[in-house]
DNA sequence: TAAAAATACTCCATAGGTATTTTAT
DNA sequence: ATAAAATACCTATGGAGTATTTTTA
């Protein structure tokens, strides 16, 4: 069976009449004869009932013809889907981010696209470390990573679209807590709540260097996989930890947050995708993200 | 574009290779690339990045192979509705019924139908009188009548399913409704509620007659249009009416149901048709509907 | 008898086959 | 060097056209 026999049946179909189908359809009516007697063949279903002064359809011919109609639209709105996810109005994205821009980056981003990209279908996963998303990019997984660079890996197009100043978080009750802004030598003596696995959160590295360089190695008292639950056990006066800026969004009772000084280190916040992502859609968000990423 | 265009994508797409899907459609590897070149060319849209080592989809090709299935499987979906609709297994029809029958052979029937004939799709229109039944007929609205003889009108089967026997349905304060039985000469000086139309109402007729034979015109005080008001009407007190017993199925208070004696007329309830129905799940109907008339 | 669908046949467009070339790894 | 897709060309199936017959209202 083809496409053509249903186009052909619904002309038939609609029109009740051989002869005004075959015109309707550009075509004379003995091929269309046919081929309406080959449908019915294949199916091993009379769809109409001929006589020379009246054309009906059977019951069978009518469920048919609805179902065709309903198949025929389909194959038209395949292709405008199609044409449509190539030219980039419509698509489906997922993008993975690295806990410290979870709760303020990706919010606002989705939000964005939402309301100038409608044709997309996002879906975001954060929390992520920087090798889970690279893992999950190269398994097609997700489309776009949001995290701390070096990103080791080829095959990806890596680009930096902001730096966070870094910031330290304090629970309230803490001594260092009374002052406006603290250096990185006040907090030689500090117990430090740390994201996990050195070497897998660049966190983790950025805060063994920054303590390094005044001097110290840092006391760990204790590692989180997520930026949430670094950020509790601060609040719960667990600890203190140096984090993005940007993890100030997570506001909990019982915790402060510092500028340090002299000299602020930062730590950079960029997008990774696959060189070759067959999403058309993927410049535009890109457009959207670098411009969100600035506010 | 035709769904050979269809299936040969969905074979390359699942497969990822030419060659291998020209196997699984026992096609040759080459015409198999230039209907797939084709399907491009006539969406505009590449669907999928070839090299001589790898095939992938394009987004827009991976959008495209999932509604490629959905269509596919409609049409596979749409013969079988077909020649189930064709053997009499799933259909849809339309019942139209006359008021007195509305309330008691009516949600019975419907009730054996769900039961018996799950691929069914049954509706139903009761309180129709049966000039307007059979115009519904003809015009192909219903598919079956349920109706009071005699029917004009040719090309209609008319089958008769059940006689019922007329009984009198009378206000509780009536003083004929002390007694457990009335004759028609009881009704002489009744006044009466009856069904509007007469001609129209097969009943409305059949009240003439009878009275007519016990030597009176009956003085019709109400016309209605529906059996249910009728009934609400005699309960009001407003008159009394001659009903078929089915009718008591509404037992609304404030109405007594008297058998008619001696020798209690009674009417035909018949179920017409058009004598070319396209539908072949009526003849099973029509057997659930001539047991459910002898319950 | 007249309108319309079916049948008979003819033709050619194109789907599909075979042989070969190109290309990317 | 090799696997695999693209290209070139040929064949033949079958879709569509023309002429005619059949059917029924």
């Amino acid at each position: 069976m083809e496409l053509r026999h249903l186009r052909y049946f619904r002309a038939v179909a609609e029109e009740l009449h051989f002869g005004r189908a075959a015109e309707r359809l550009h075509i004379a009516q003995p091929p269309l004869s046919q081929q309406i007697r080959q449908l019915e063949e294949e199916l091993g279903v009379p769809l109409l009932v001929r006589s020379t002064r009246r054309v009906e359809l059977t019951a069978a011919g009518a469920a048919y013809l609805r179902r065709t109609v309903e198949i025929l639209d389909a194959v038209d709105a395949a292709a405008g889907q199609a044409q449509r996810v190539a030219g980039g109005q419509e698509g489906t994205l997922s993008i993975g981010c690295v806990g410290s821009a979870t709760y303020s980056l990706l919010p606002r981003l989705v939000r964005a696209l939402r309301e100038e990209l409608p044709g997309l279908d996002v879906s975001v996963r954060g929390e992520m470390l920087a090798p889970a998303q690279i893992s999950a990019l190269t398994a097609g997984e997700i489309d776009l990573a949001l995290l701390r660079p070096p990103v080791s890996g080829s095959e990806l197009v890596v680009e930096t679209i902001r730096r966070d100043r870094l910031i330290v978080a304090l629970p309230e009750g803490d001594p260092r807590a009374t002052s406006d802004q603290v250096t990185v030598t006040d907090l030689r003596d500090a117990e430090f709540i740390a994201h996990a696995g050195r070497g897998r959160s660049v966190m983790n590295t950025v805060l063994t260097s920054i303590c390094a360089r005044a001097g110290f190695v840092p006391q760990i008292h204790h590692e989180v996989e997520e930026t949430s639950t670094l950020v509790t056990l601060v609040a719960a006066g667990l600890g203190v930890a140096i984090v993005p800026e940007a993890t100030a969004a997570l506001g909990l009772a019982g915790v402060r947050y510092l500028p340090i000084a002299p000299d602020a280190p930062d730590v950079e916040l960029a997008v990774a995708r696959v060189a070759a992502d067959p999403s058309p859609m993927i410049e535009q968000v890109l457009t959207v993200l670098r411009r969100v990423a600035d506010e």
